[in-house]
DNA sequence: TTGACATTACGACTATTCTCGTAATATCGT
DNA sequence: ACGATATTACGAGAATAGTCGTAATGTCAA
């Protein structure tokens, strides 16, 4: 994942609504879900709705397909995977005696692990 | 990490400047770096620099500490380490089934785990 | 205490973002 | 083809972000 698409991705996460419609998606799953129930869900003008849903689509965060005559939006995971990725990856670059300490759990590069998950 | 603090850090990191500082930080670890070597490193002016570096101060995700007559910034890592939580921990929240086939290897939520790290 | 250096505060300007209402487009059922 | 439903396009407005130059602050060395 390149830079600038960080940077898009990370200025279309960087909203109130848009990652409460992104969070919506990722927690539906691949199965995805039409603009007229995130709407409902997240409680925003149709208008606005779109303006969002179409940020995050620039940003190659979500999906969207046709059916019938609704519009169905889904997570792209694979963008989100990217996304984190980039950050965890650019966290221990070039500097593993400073991150073995400061970066903790996941740090130790290649070894043991101890408790992989909740970080904060 | 609360939803309005991912937010704000994830608009901080979203920006050109910004996220060149932090990346220069983070790479720098903790002994960090002043100001002016930051400002010199990305090429930009004192002031633009100072209100970036409050943007990211604001927002959690770098430290300030004095030394002389100058200021030293350091990336703090807990910060990073939770704004990563807070998007992996979303990720596969409440729809284990759709995450398990989407979210790539860290899926399995509370079994096995077999490679834990390298998301991308 | 004076002068030099490092950094921040402040003000002005431009550009972008977000919001909404209304109009247009696409699909379906009949 | 027609009306109903679902969604997007467009335009206008207010609010915010980003840029820079210059002035103010804080720290050091003598």
């Amino acid at each position: 994942m390149k830079t600038p698409d960080v940077i898009e991705a990370l200025g279309a996460l960087a909203h109130e609504h848009r990652l409460a419609v992104y969070r919506l998606l990722v927690q539906r799953g691949p199965q995805g879900l039409p603009a007229g129930a995130i709407g409902e869900g997240i409680g925003l003008v149709p208008s606005s709705l779109t303006f969002h849903l179409q940020a995050l689509q620039r940003a190659g965060l979500i999906l969207q397909r046709r059916e019938g005559r609704q519009l169905i939006y889904s997570a792209d995971f694979d963008a989100m995977n990217g996304l984190v990725g980039y950050l965890t990856e650019n966290c221990c670059a070039g500097s593993d005696q400073a991150c073995a300490t400061a970066c903790k759990p996941e740090a130790t590069p290649t070894k043991i692990r101890k408790q992989p998950r909740r970080v904060a």
